[in-house]
DNA sequence: TAGATTGTTAATCGATTAACAATC
DNA sequence: TAGATTGTTAATCGATTAACAATC
């Protein structure tokens, strides 16, 4: 095993979220011509502070120069290799409701790795429709990816949302995206994210609801 | 001031978060007919522990019954007043591509509290065309809102996401979720909330590739 | 009273921040 | 060499987990 892998291994979940957005940001960059960047402004420009972000560059291994900053090219391929996004990751979307439409014609995951490839829904009215190039399957138009890296992305009604993952885990996806409103069960060994638009606001709401007490209060 | 709302400034995000997601459950259990349910059967629902479940719990005060376990209308309604999500909260939608208009349709916000209000597109093309009962509007179809409790949702590209949150500020917006793939300022006072979809897919990215290379060395 | 389950305290764990030595 | 900025260590902070006393 080399160390690189080892290194990979150890780096935090909180760390892999930020290090999504330099990557994000590192690109930006890049595009506008900028070819060293110091900790300070890409701290900046990714919205963290600098010493995280040179905390969470240094797990990494050593890719910035001192008293200049971090080659920004190689710095961002650096972290697409950690990410494991260099190879283009297949992805299949279950649920064709507003959400999943959406999600399918989502013009922002090209240039970020990913390339929207199956669709599916069990609603026997929409199997065999079109979005774009693709056509609308039954879960059966899905074959077995178990020695393939896939995403699955779930944007179906809560009630569905078990019976998508159990049918993606069966075709050996192990990492899925949940946008249904629903905490969904999965065996060890797959990787199952929750995104919950609802909650979201939810959560604004609350330091609304806290805000707009204070004032009051001051007022 | 009241006690209540002494305890409501001291409830930490995570627990915020979580709070969401034993509404959206305990709701569910009480349309099933539950009418009391045990921590350790909630957080099993929730896909939590039961001692955080507690442990979150407890900062609103003592809502369960030792031996019993816990009322599930009333914790309900509880945790909504807690949340501030017993009044319907208005939301405006700036951003009308495939995202933006999903989330315009999406059937989901009713029942968590939100009713789409506003939808803003700074495109003249899209000025004026309708979406189920709203009309989409340039800024200026937007009212002054500052003594409103109103929540922004952007789902512009990532070169329009800065300007949105600055002309919903300008009307006194103060609770932002922003979808655009871009990091935004905001001045003291105005919450934002990012989601970037691509982001989560590459977090399941790296886990992927992780987890497979994982099983290379076992092979 | 006995059994069950909450509410809370203390211990653990992990993540963030601050400070600064290393070094380009 | 002097100035700048990284990489890392130590300190702080906050969140989670475990244990158990309180009590229905």
């Amino acid at each position: 095993m080399s160390s690189a892998s080892v290194s990979r291994r150890d780096v935090p979940d909180a760390t892999v979220a930020r290090l999504t957005v330099y990557l994000r940001t590192l690109r930006t960059l890049h595009a506008a011509g900028t070819l060293v960047v110091s900790s300070e402004e890409l701290a900046e420009a990714a919205g963290v502070r600098p010493t995280g972000l040179r905390k969470d560059l240094s797990l990494l291994g050593s890719y910035g120069v001192r008293g200049v900053g971090y080659d920004v090219p190689r710095l961002a391929d650096e972290i697409s290799r950690v990410l494991g996004t260099q190879r283009e990751l297949p992805v299949v979307i279950v649920g064709m409701g507003n959400l999943g439409r959406a999600l399918a014609q989502y013009r922002g995951f090209d240039s970020r790795g990913f390339a929207v490839r199956w669709l599916v829904d069990s609603d026997p009215a929409l199997t065999g429709t079109r979005l774009g190039a693709l056509t609308v399957t039954d879960y059966a138009g899905l074959p077995d990816v178990t020695d393939e890296p896939v995403i699955g992305v779930v944007a179906t009604p809560a009630d569905g949302a078990q019976g998508a993952v159990d049918s993606l885990v069966a075709r050996g996806v192990r990492s899925i995206l949940n946008f249904a409103p629903q905490h969904v069960e999965a065996p060890e060994g797959v990787e199952v994210r929750q995104v919950d638009i609802a909650t979201e606001l939810q959560i604004l709401a609350f330091h609304e609801h806290r805000s707009r007490a204070a004032d009051e209060v001051v007022s």
